[in-house]
DNA sequence: GCTGTTTATCGTCAGGCAGACGACTAAGAT
DNA sequence: ATCTTAGTCGTCTGCCTGACGATAAACAGC
């Protein structure tokens, strides 16, 4: 390793992005904010900042989500490390790496970005990678800078992981009934799914589900269980995601 | 986001550091080099470099990798991100980001490292992730910085990804038989498996294995049939790992 | 050459799990 | 009272895996 010469080596900006998704009207939804300033001024992106000097990557996204959404990642959500880019014509000013996070968050009341909420929004996953049409005419549907790869990087790293995880939990509130969570992961897959197999799929898996004793009759029909998360963090053997 | 003022963040320095894994003698092995200058002079550690101003980091990550072992990416060999570690404290100079990289190679000749021999080796990473006790007196085994954690999560990524995906056959030459392969992921385990069963899954997954035609005994007993890696990149069903 | 050793390959069988789907239960809506 | 909606319990069949027997084809040593 060459020695720190503060000119043997570039300067770079670091930030972290978020990729902050939800399930809203049985759609997969994530966090996009719109853009103030040039470059992609008035496009929508991903929420994100720069890391501050004194903090950790893991502690710099916490604190941008905090900012962005109210949301604390003890309370419920789940926040890890997705990937980082770096190409060095990401950002047309200068060279900025970002680490982006992946954030699992339960069905949140609108969001907030600084008070304005017009500049925040959930959109639906398929609606901000189409790069096509858009609602409004003359506005690219298209994530500014790489952001658009960042989310499908997002989401292709949820839909896999709940295969194998109980991470869909973290779409659900503290106490959910099992159509509710089978309802995160016909949305999060977009697929449909036998809900006697994923009853006896999610309640035969040892340390999956803990029942609490409360029934719900929110969905309609006849009252459901209430379950909190287990403390199994692996699904053993995994749940199954049908061929599209 | 705020404007980029140059006062307005904070100047980071960007490294790749690399996780190179081969199976040697039955052993899951990384590539590790002995650091000349200080902080932890002498000790092990990961290679690395510095992220150069006009490259992306999977491009710095493959030219470090040339560097240090010869080995060009597209030769057999697998490179992918790994994860990011960004801690203040990582490194007692400044602060420095770095992107690892997971790398895993067919069994090499000896590394070489910028010709001198003595200051690379393939190590067991059971030997490298062992915090305790060293062969040499005085010296203690733990990688320097926090290559040791960056190690351990390459290892695990390792474990996982070959059960789901046909990534195996990176740590095989570009012809192997099913017993290599076999022997690729008793060692990457560390478990025995079972000839039979392994023979019969890994020639029942329509994609994972090509027959060439050929046979070796290279392994002694009755010659096995050679197969090169098929086009399929997922095994479904996977692999299963049986239980420690 | 014969025999033991090593590795490869084919078969068989039982248990477990998933997909398909029938049946029943318990609430609200009309 | 009946319909609708959702939840829950069972059954059956097929596939995959783990355990393990048996055969095949090379080499080493006597």
């Amino acid at each position: 390793m060459a020695p720190y010469d503060p000119s043997a080596f570039p300067p770079f900006a670091v930030t972290v992005d978020l990729v902050v998704l939800t399930v809203r009207h049985h759609t997969l939804c994530a966090l996009a904010v719109r853009r103030g300033e040039p470059p992609f001024q008035g496009r929508w992106a991903l929420p994100g900042g720069f890391v501050r000097d004194d903090e950790d990557l893991s502690q710099a996204a916490a604190r941008e989500l905090a900012e962005e959404t109210g949301l604390r990642a003890q309370n419920g959500a789940h926040l890890e490390q997705l990937a980082t880019y770096g190409d060095p014509k990401r950002d047309p000013r200068m060279r900025v790496v970002s680490v982006a996070h992946l954030v699992l968050a339960p069905d949140l009341p609108a969001p907030r970005a600084g008070g304005d909420a017009r500049s925040a929004r959930w959109a639906p996953v398929d609606t901000l990678l189409d790069e096509g049409g858009t609602d409004h005419p003359g506005e690219t549907a298209a994530l500014a800078f790489d952001h658009g790869r960042i989310l499908a990087d997002g989401v292709e790293r949820a839909r896999s992981k709940i295969e194998y995880s109980s991470l869909a939990t973290a779409f659900c509130p503290p106490e959910f009934t099992v159509g509710e969570l089978r309802r995160v992961y016909e949305a999060v897959w977009g697929v449909a799914l036998d809900p006697r197999n994923f009853h006896r799929k999610v309640t035969g898996t040892v340390g999956f589900l803990v029942p609490t004793g409360g029934t719900t009759t929110r969905q309609g029909g006849r009252p459901a269980q209430l379950f909190r998360a287990g403390g199994a963090a692996l699904l053993n053997p995994p749940m199954l995601r049908p061929e599209v």
